[in-house]
DNA sequence: TAAGGGATAGGCT
DNA sequence: GCCTATCCCTTAT
């Protein structure tokens, strides 16, 4: 195992999942294409935590070849298709643990008339949704059971930015889970722009919720 | 700008 | 045949 392995295995072991979402705000994601690299910072996340968690793909032990790779290794890229787009998941916990962490949304960075180009429009409704940041970047099924920093797609183990404030709220498009619905398992970047479903009057134009 | 509904694709029972 | 870890457009405030 490579030293590279070893930290991504630590990074995403160390700690409940929820602890590791709320971590990985800030932190920045690289993927190469042809046009060039595209990069951006995670500033919306969503933890799943398993098989008690109702609200989740495993839940009550689910083991089925679309979500297969929820019982992959800490770092395994785990990619899934909701209607006609592709949602990205980052695995958590050691092999046969089940609990993973939605990306939900991401600031741009580098390669934004790429982005632009992928989803046909700009500003923050380019990458301000699970669906939309994954069609702003071109990622596609393939990428489902890869580890990261080994192909196209890489983390930054080290936040690149720090939030002023990481607020939590109730997971997005779950409705009829019970308690799972409500759980604040939902961790992002306050009055960052590139959060989903923000309204407008509360984003920080200046810092983007950013600590100087 | 907030809420509601339709489009749309695939997994699962 | 039913149910989504979504998005976008339309309608009303």
């Amino acid at each position: 195992m490579t030293i590279i392995n070893a930290q991504l295995t630590k990074f995403f072991t160390d700690g409940t999942t929820p602890e590791i979402a709320q971590r990985l705000l800030g932190c920045r994601i690289q993927y190469e294409t042809p046009n060039g690299p595209l990069t951006g910072l995670i500033v919306e996340t969503e933890a799943y935590v398993g098989p008690s968690d109702a609200a989740a793909h495993a839940f009550a032990g689910r083991r089925t070849k679309r979500n297969e790779a929820l019982y992959d290794a800490p770092g395994t890229i785990y990619m899934f298709q909701s209607r006609q787009y592709v949602l990205l998941n980052f695995i958590t916990q050691p092999v046969d643990v089940p609990e993973g962490i939605l990306i939900r949304g991401v600031e741009p960075e580098q390669g934004i008339e790429t982005m632009q180009a992928n989803r046909g429009t700009s500003g923050a409704s380019l990458t301000n949704g699970p669906g939309k940041l994954t069609q702003a970047f071109g990622m596609f099924m393939a990428l489902n059971q890869t580890p990261l920093n080994v192909g196209a797609l890489s983390l930054d183990l080290l936040p690149v930015r720090h939030p002023n404030q990481v607020a939590s709220s109730a997971h997005i498009g779950v409705p009829n889970k019970g308690e799972w619905t409500s759980a604040p398992l939902r961790y992002f970047v306050a009055s960052n722009p590139y959060v989903s479903k923000i309204t407008k009057k509360t984003i920080d134009q200046a810092h983007h919720g950013w600590r100087a």
